[in-house]
RNA sequence: GGGCCCGUAGUCUAGGAUGGAUUAGGACGCUGGCCUGCGGAGCCGGAGAUCCUGGGUUCAAAUCCCAGCGGGCCCGCCA
C-alpha cells in the first residue's frame, strides 16, 4: 500500500477512532471538527487531539476523567496504523503509532512516488499567473532586489508543485522618467557597446546621468528660488545640491572616463531636464526614434538580468514590456472606463482617482482591514503633460494577466502596499470585483545595508552578482579544503551550486515580512541551517545507496526500532502536510526549514547506527530503504525552493 | 499628523492565522568531548531569554485586543 500523504492516512485512522469512541459514550454528541496535532514531546504520542477538553464543557464533565472513557472506548481491533492510544495530561488523548506499518507506508509511498511525492495535488487546479522580480531595466539587480525572485521563484515553484498551471512573469517597467534618463544617457554617449556584463555598464550610465542631470536642475531652481523664494526653501535646495554634488564626487572618482565624457555631452544640452521629459512623452506616443532607442536599452539591460536569473536557476514564461499596454491602447481604455465612474477628478488635465470614495460607496473598509478614520489618499492617475503614471499602467496590466489567469500573485515590496491597495480598489471600482479577489501582494520586507540605505539612483549598492561571485568564491575555498581531491573543473562546478545554493536558501529562509539587515555571514554559511548543509547530507545518503551497490530487497520494517529512525519516518510522512500548508500560504520559508531539520535527525541519525554494516541483512535493507526515502524528500524539498540536490559535493 | 510591517539569549532566527501538556525550538558565537564504521560542510554535551513595556480578554497569552516605546517603510504630476 502506499499514499501521497501517509500523515493524513494516519490522522484519518486517529480520526474515525476517535468519533467512534465518543459515539459509544455519548451517542447525542456531534463533534464538527476534529483537529488533531502533534504533542510538544515525542513520547506522550505522535497524534493528540484536544477534542475533551471541549467535549467536557458539554457534558459537565472533568476532561481527563473524559480522556480516560473515550480512550478505553476506543475499538482496538481497528487499529492498524496506531499502536495504542492513552489519556494524558489534563485531558488530552495521545495516539501511539505502530510504526512497523507506518514505515511501511511511509518509506514504499516515498519510493515508489519518487519526484512526486509531497507533491500533493489540488481538486481545484486554477491558471496562475506569478509576476515577480519585475526590476528596472536601468541598473543591475542588486540585493535589496534580490529576495524578490527567490521568493516569487519558490511561490510558483510550490504553486505548480500543487497541480496549478503557473505562469512566471516578469514586468519590464520601460515606461516612466526613469527610462528615459537612462536612455539619454545612452544617446550622448553614442550609444556604446558594453565593454562588462552589460547591465552593471547601463547601471554606471545611469546613475552618472541622473546625477549630473540632478545637479543640473537644481542648480536653476536654486536661481530661481533666489529671486522668490523663503530662506528655508533655499536651504533645503542647498542641502540636496551638497548631497548630490557628494556623490558627483564618489562617482567622478570611480568612473573618470565616463563621467567626463557624460558632463561634456549633457554640458551642450541647453535644458537636459525638458529633452529627458520630450522623451518619455515620445516613447509613451510611440515615437519610432524613441523606441528605437529605449527599447535598445532596455534590452540590453534585461540581457545582463537573465544572465544573473538564470545563474540563481530562475526563469520566465512570459516578458511584459510596460510600453505595450501603452501602445496597444489599453492603459487609455482603462482610463476611459475609470473616468466613466463617479471616483475621478479633473483638475488642469491631472486625473485623480478617489479611492477613498470607493472604500466608502463600496463598503471596502472591512474587505481592507482600514481602520474607521482612515482615508484612503487619491491615486493620481495621468500628469498635466497627459502621460500616465506607474501605477495607472499597473492597473490595465492587472486587468490583462486577468485574461490569461484565475489567480494573479504580484512579489512587490511592501513598501509598494499602498499603491497595490489603490490598484485594487480601482478594480472594485470598475465592477472586477472578482479580480480584485483573486489578485494578492505578495508582500515582503526591506533588504537594509548596515548603516546606510540602498540607493540605486545614487549608486549604493552591492549587485546580486557581487553576492553570488562572493559566495561561489568562498564555496570554492572550502570545497578545495575539505575536497581536495576532486579535479579543478568538478571543484568548480561543486563551488558553483554551492555558492548560489546557499545564497538562495539565505535570502528564502526568513519570514518574508521581517526586515533583513544584509550581511555576508548570512549569505556565505556553509554550516547548519544552510543549503550547503542539506546538500552536503543530501551527497551523505546519495553515498550510502552508491556504497551499498544494491537495492533493499529483504526489507524487514519492524526492526527500524529506534526512536530516532522512528522520528525520521514520521518526519517523512511530514513532508506533503507541510508541502500542502506552504503552497496555499505562500510560505516557501517552511519548505526551507523542514529540509533543514530532516537533516538535522538523519545526521544524527548517521553517527548513530550502522546501515551498510547493520545485522542482519533485513534491517540493513530496512535502513538502506529510510536513507533512499530521506535522499528523495531532500531532493524534493531543495527543488521546490530552487536549491540543487548534488549526488556528490 | 495618519497608515502599514517588524520587535524572541551577545548575534541571527522558529513558533504567532487555529491560545493549552512549553520547561519557548534551532543556528552562529562562547565552551567541554567524539578522527579505527557509510563523506568531520558531521555528531554528542554545557552555559546563555524581563518572548519590547503596560494594561485587558481567558481556567490558560510569545500567540488574541487596547495603549505606549523602539526600528523600518509609505502617504509624489517617482517607480
Amino acid at each position: 500500500m502506499i499514499s501521497a500523504a501517509p500523515l493524513t492516512e494516519l490522522k484519518k485512522e486517529c480520526e474515525i477512532l476517535l468519533r467512534e469512541a465518543i459515539k459509544k459514550i455519548s451517542p447525542e454528541t456531534m463533534l464538527e471538527t476534529l483537529v488533531l496535532e502533534k504533542p510538544p514531546v515525542w513520547d506522550f504520542g505522535q497524534i493528540a487531539s484536544s477534542a475533551c477538553f471541549e467535549l467536557a464543557k458539554k457534558l459537565g464533565e472533568k476532561p481527563l476523567a473524559l480522556a480516560e472513557r473515550v480512550t478505553e472506548a476506543v475499538d482496538k481491533s481497528k487499529f492498524s496504523l496506531v499502536q495504542n492510544v492513552v489519556a494524558a495530561g489534563g485531558g488530552y488523548i495521545n495516539f501511539h503509532v505502530n510504526f512497523t506499518n507506518f514505515s511501511a507506508l511511509t518509506i514504499d509511498s516515498v519510493r515508489r512516488m519518487d519526484t512526486a511525492y509531497g507533491l500533493v495535488k489540488t481538486d481545484k487546479s486554477l491558471e496562475v499567473i506569478v509576476e515577480h522580480t519585475s526590476v528596472n531595466p536601468l541598473h543591475p539587480i542588486h540585493i535589496g532586489q534580490a529576495r524578490n525572485p527567490m521568493l516569487g521563484d519558490s511561490i510558483a515553484r510550490l504553486l505548480a508543485g500543487r497541480g496549478h498551471s503557473v505562469s512566471r512573469h516578469y514586468y519590464v517597467d520601460d515606461v516612466g522618467r526613469q527610462t528615459a534618463v537612462i536612455a539619454y544617457g545612452y544617446e550622448k554617449l553614442g550609444k556604446p557597446r558594453p565593454i562588462e556584463k552589460p547591465d552593471h555598464f547601463i547601471g554606471k550610465i545611469y546613475t552618472i546621468t541622473s546625477c549630473i542631470v540632478e545637479i543640473n536642475r537644481l542648480k536653476k531652481e536654486l536661481e530661481l528660488a533666489k529671486l522668490v523664494s523663503a530662506e528655508e526653501e533655499i536651504a533645503k535646495i542647498n542641502r540636496e545640491l551638497d548631497d548630490w554634488t557628494a556623490i558627483a564626487f564618489e562617482l567622478k572618482e570611480k568612473y573618470p572616463e565616463l563621467f567626463e565624457k557624460l558632463l561634456q555631452k549633457i554640458g551642450e544640452d541647453e535644458n537636459p531636464e525638458s529633452s529627458i521629459n520630450a522623451l518619455n512623452r515620445a516613447y509613451e506616443a510611440g515615437d519610432e526614434k524613441a523606441r528605437l532607442l529605449i527599447r535598445e536599452v532596455s534590452e540590453l539591460c534585461l540581457e545582463g538580468f537573465k544572465e544573473t536569473l538564470s545563474r540563481i536557476g530562475v526563469s520566465y514564461d512570459s516578458w511584459d514590456w510596460e510600453s505595450d499596454l501603452v501602445w496597444s491602447g489599453l492603459v487609455i481604455e482603462v482610463l476611459q472606463k475609470l473616468k466613466q465612474t463617479r471616483y475621478i477628478s479633473a483638475v488642469g488635465g491631472v486625473l485623480e482617482f478617489e479611492a477613498g470614495k470607493v472604500v466608502e460607496d463600496l463598503g471596502l473598509r472591512e474587505k481592507f482591514g482600514l481602520r474607521k478614520d482612515y482615508e484612503v489618499p487619491s491615486l493620481t492617475l495621468v500628469r498635466a503633460d497627459g502621460t500616465t503614471l506607474y501605477t495607472t499602467r499597473d492597473i490595465a496590466y492587472t486587468l490583462w494577466k486577468f485574461r490569461k489567469a484565475n489567480r494573479c500573485i504580484n512579489v512587490i515590496g511592501m513598501e509598494q502596499s499602498l499603491a497595490q491597495t489603490q490598484l485594487k480598489i480601482a478594480l472594485y471600482a470598475l465592477g472586477y470585483s472578482e479580480q480584485a479577489e483573486n489578485l494578492t501582494h505578495f508582500a515582503y520586507n526591506l533588504v537594509t545595508l548596515p548603516g546606510y540605505k540602498m540607493s540605486s539612483r545614487r549608486g549604493r549598492y552591492i549587485t546580486l552578482d557581487e553576492v553570488m561571485n562572493e559566495a561561489v568564491e568562498r564555496a570554492y575555498q572550502e570545497v578545495s579544503r575539505r575536497s581536495p581531491q576532486l579535479e579543478e573543473e568538478e571543484k568548480r562546478k561543486v563551488a558553483e551550486f554551492v555558492g548560489i545554493g546557499a545564497v538562495r536558501y539565505a535570502l528564502v529562509e526568513v519570514d518574508p515580512l521581517k526586515p533583513v539587515e544584509f550581511n555576508w555571514d548570512r549569505v556565505l554559511n556553509f554550516e547548519k541551517n544552510s543549503a550547503p548543509y542539506i546538500q552536503y547530507t543530501h551527497a551523505r545518503a546519495c553515498s550510502i545507496l552508491r556504497k551499498a551497490s544494491r537495492k533493499p530487497e529483504k526489507v524487514s520494517y519492524d526492526l527500524l526500532k529506534a526512536k530516532l529512525e522512528n522520528e525520521i519516518v514520521f518526519a517523512l510522512a511530514e513532508f506533503p502536510e507541510v508541502f500542502v500548508e506552504a503552497a496555499e500560504f505562500l510560505k516557501p520559508n517552511l519548505i526551507a526549514d523542514y529540509a533543514n531539520n530532516l537533516a538535522d535527525k538523519f545526521n544524527t541519525f548517521y553517527n548513530a547506527f550502522p546501515v551498510l554494516k547493520a545485522e542482519p541483512q533485513e534491517l540493513s535493507d530496512a535502513r538502506l530503504a529510510l536513507v533512499d526515502a530521506v535522499r528523495t524528500v531532500l531532493r524534493n524539498a531543495l527543488n521546490l525552493i530552487g536549491v540543487f540536490a548534488p549526488e556528490k559535493m
